[in-house]
DNA sequence: GCAAATAGGGATATCGTTTATCCGTAATAG
DNA sequence: CTATTACGGATAAACGATATCCCTATTTGC
């Protein structure tokens, strides 16, 4: 069970977003050539994040993409799951309706125990990446990353916003 | 991104073997029966279990399995990682390195900020599966399976335990 | 108005994983 | 000795992830 590549795509993306002057886009070519993915397909991660209405797009030549919200507003949830779809990562087949002593026509009362478990385990996933917030990334890489790439990446970004 | 069908196999599987009486097994063969799953394929998944160490086997007529350890030494995470494997879902392919400002040969001193927090939420999950033990699992189906379904079931597989 | 660039969506192809089956081998109980 | 079992390898089908291509509508700049 592993997560799409595309959700490690749309994560840095969107942190390459939030770097933009208000009003400005970035187009799919450009985040495509800054991350070193194939831009047909990294097209395809983007308008997941346009049909959430996490970022906002405009067509044309300088068209692209901009955030929706403001960095603190975005949460590494809202990204994953824009792009991996809001889905339990367990699914229950209710397998323990196929026992053979179980009764004709029972009808099950709740859901199963074993599900239930699974899925509290999957909310707690959740429940972290709700509490990382875009901006925390941002923070962080605003620490981490060397004064000068980091300068070096928001003009080769400037350079090619529209 | 969804955990294979094995894992609830395997766990429903487990929560049965938990109510063995010492000593005895019970085989593929019974176990696929009463879960309704093809007996071949939930084969591999307790193959997993077995070289986990998780359950014994026995050969031979009247073999099968039995938990190798109680149900409170047993956690839902020691039965999904047996059968899922402990890789992490998120993997980081490190993207950020295809920077094209990043000066040549540049090595990174830290794991990727993303991937760090995709980590502590797939560690989020891991530790709330860790927290939940297959006594756990028994106690609540001896609260909610019906009684008479409950004795049924426990019969049925007492007939075929060898 | 026109040409270039863009997002968006559909169709298609490739690849790997999951699901599933089959078979041969070794071990064991009766 | 026979029947039954776990185990592992080989194989195949089904499905999703990955990737590419093409067409359309829209927008910018000339």
């Amino acid at each position: 069970m592993i997560l799409k590549s595309q959700v490690e795509w749309a994560l840095h993306c969107c942190a390459i977003l939030a770097g933009l002057p208000k009003g400005r886009y970035l187009s799919t070519k450009a985040l495509a050539e800054f991350h070193g993915v194939p831009k047909e397909y990294l097209s395809k991660a983007l308008q997941s994040l346009s049909q959430a209405g996490l970022v906002h797009t405009t067509l044309g030549p300088s068209g692209g993409y901009r955030l929706a919200r403001t960095p603190d507003e975005l949460t590494f949830l809202d990204i994953v799951e824009a792009v991996e779809g809001k889905a339990r990562t367990f699914v229950c087949n209710n397998i323990r309706a196929n026992n053979p002593c179980r009764p004709q026509g029972y009808c099950e009362s709740a859901p199963c125990a074993v599900a239930r478990v699974m899925w509290e385990a999957d909310e707690a996933w959740r429940e972290k990446l709700r509490s990382v917030q875009l901006s925390d990334l941002i923070d962080t890489l605003a620490k981490e990353v060397p004064a000068e790439l980091w300068k070096k990446s928001f003009e080769w970004v400037l350079e090619r916003a529209g």
